[in-house]
DNA sequence: TTAAGTGCAAAGGCTTTGCAGCATA
DNA sequence: TATGCTGCAAAGCCTTTGCACTTAA
């Protein structure tokens, strides 16, 4: 792993994202290790997320106020709904590319990275509104 | 203010949101505040942008990841990008009605909320790249 | 064997909350 | 005057850090 040790805990950590096809949040991700390794620490997960970035493992990208990870390789480029009626994340296909070449043409600006988020209702949501699993 | 009373401190808050032309997160606002009126605290900045959200007075979007305030009815809805470079904040237009309406036809979900979060490097700092004033 | 990682506990930010006093309407 | 807001201080989260011990290579 690029001169760091492989540790059972970073193997652990590194499967549960894998797995979890979506998005995990950092006490997500502690609470499905500790599942399987109650001796494992917060610190660790933070840690191992943290490196991770580093070695470009794993993505970040915020939903709402949270940070969440993903497999870096595993998922391609995706951006996010996120259902305010049950909670659910979707993923949708956002033209980046276009958005990217207008904001280089029009400002000069060179995009790194690029987070879209859009919240509102899914389809069952729109339907029978009120069901809030969670409030705005 | 819609059965809430206007306070000096609420007046003050609203005033330098609205100044503020672009985005301020609590810690800046709070500072702004002090330094024209030494006794505000924290706790009533907090108060008081919750009671500004509810109300549609203010909108709240992340940059990156803080938190951001702008006045609601100022700004007409625009996005953000954010230099790696120099650390400013820079606005553009996005076409979000194609991308909600393509959503709405495709998975049915209808968008009540959205935001892009562009990081990149500018056309001054493309450049000249190296001078980090943040790193990433 | 040795450099690096881990757990624990404590500390650090930011945000919220309880409470008594104060101000707005 | 009465409701509601404010400041203060304390508590709550989430995340990071210091330290001694353990582990991978």
């Amino acid at each position: 792993m690029q001169g760091h040790p492989q540790t059972r805990q970073r193997q652990l950590l590194l499967e549960i994202i894998g797995k979890a096809e979506g998005h995990v949040d950092a006490k997500q991700l502690f609470s499905l290790a500790a599942a399987r390794d109650a001796s494992i620490s917060p610190a660790t997960v933070y840690r191992s997320l943290n490196l991770f970035k580093r070695l470009g493992l794993v993505e970040e990208q915020r939903l709402g106020q949270v940070r969440c990870y993903y497999d870096a390789k595993s998922s391609p480029r995706h951006q996010h709904l996120v259902c305010s009626g049950c909670g659910e994340v979707f993923d949708f296909a956002c033209p980046l590319g276009e958005i990217m070449e207008k904001v280089k043409k029009e400002q000069g600006f060179t995009v790194t990275r690029a987070e879209v988020y859009l919240e509102g209702y899914c389809e069952k949501c729109s339907a029978g509104k009120g069901t809030k699993k969670h409030a705005e």
